[in-house]
DNA sequence: AGATAATGCATACGTCCCGTATGTCAATGG
DNA sequence: CCATTGACATACGGGACGTATGCATTATCT
């Protein structure tokens, strides 16, 4: 039973991230109670307190490992278009879908930004606008869109995009919505396209 | 010294209206103490427990109230202008502007939907929302705008706005970060404008 | 007009939850 | 082999919310 101490240490912060996360992103960080989702892995309060800080600094590390997967997710899907303006449409539209899922919702675009402020600033620049800038700025070496700052194209775009998913995910018939919503959102990306 | 009852509680669920408004759009939902502003206000939480229900019973009058005000002030931009398209530019610059005041940022924009959802949805769609929905149907109505779904379209804008706003504020040079959003949304804009 | 019902609002109480201060046990290192 | 550090649990105090209850003033009824 050799279990070396860093080992010891990972796991425990582990249990309390997926706690935390599995808490949050159910019912949300306001109703989740520390000594609940704590006890559920086996742990207290004294764990979180040691590792985190507070309460808020759990909810952050639990953000920063979303955001790693959904760039990674978003990394992905531009990776196998066919072609850079494909990728790019995809992409957003994974983003609208990412944002359907209900823990990302609610934890990447309620709960965080309520309780720790803008997320995309206290990092430098979270990877899921990082990914946007990398897409738009490939595009605009190929000229295919049109003159416009990639960061704020990026943000842009994510704020449409998390609006788009907020709305369709609290409609009462959430399918027609989806429809109406990814129907618009490609129209505006396709006017962003270079004519000629 | 004969006051009408009904005046009295209306004088009642106003001072209360106003002192959680201030709570609410400065130190923020969470953080004000029901005790603490409603004594300001010369009152008690049993007050608010009866007109309102509870906590959030109140941000959602005051939230009612600040959207009513927004529409007013966005009705307003939108009328003095020379043109339809000069119009709706202007309102949603005026949109964004908005969101930069501390108090609509913080009620509007991070506690409001975090505390009560998707506020454009628990109401039959928000003030701010109907009106660049009529901007936008008088747009169409000329062919001055892309063939896009009137709601949808709004919403993205809506959306896109916000998150400027919320960039801008919580930039660390304002000013700059200011000119770079407005350049680039008002390029999106643009972009949606019919061409010939 | 007097009695009674209802309503606006305050007070009192119980409970939950957070943050800190303190304690304990195991691991590491000299 | 002992001392120190660090990981984590327990104990305590305070604050905030929601409810139940009480009181006073106004409305209602005969």
């Amino acid at each position: 039973m050799r279990k070396p101490r860093q080992e010891m240490i990972a796991e425990t912060r582990g249990k309390l991230i997926a706690a935390g996360r599995r808490a949050f992103g159910t019912i949300g960080y306001a109703e989740a109670s520390m000594d609940d989702f704590t006890g559920e892995a086996g742990l207290t309060r004294g764990a979180l307190y040691h590792h985190f800080g507070d309460k808020r600094g759990l909810l952050q590390a639990v953000i920063m490992e979303i955001d790693a997967e959904m760039t990674e997710r978003l990394n992905e899907v531009s990776a196998v278009a066919p072609t850079r303006w494909q990728g790019f449409v995809d992409e957003c539209s994974a983003y609208i879908e990412m944002a359907l899922e209900p823990e990302i919702q609610r934890i990447m675009f309620r709960d965080g930004p309520a309780v720790l402020g803008d997320i995309s600033q206290w990092q430098n620049t979270p990877g899921c606008i990082a990914a946007l800038s990398r897409s738009i700025n490939r595009l605009k070496a190929d000229g295919e869109i049109i003159d416009i700052d990639t960061e704020t194209a990026a943000r842009l775009i994510n704020g449409a995009s998390s609006h788009m998913a907020l709305w369709i995910a609290n409609a009462e018939n959430p399918e027609a919505v989806s429809k109406r919503a990814v129907a618009g959102f490609k129209a505006m990306l396709g006017s962003l396209r270079r004519q000629e």
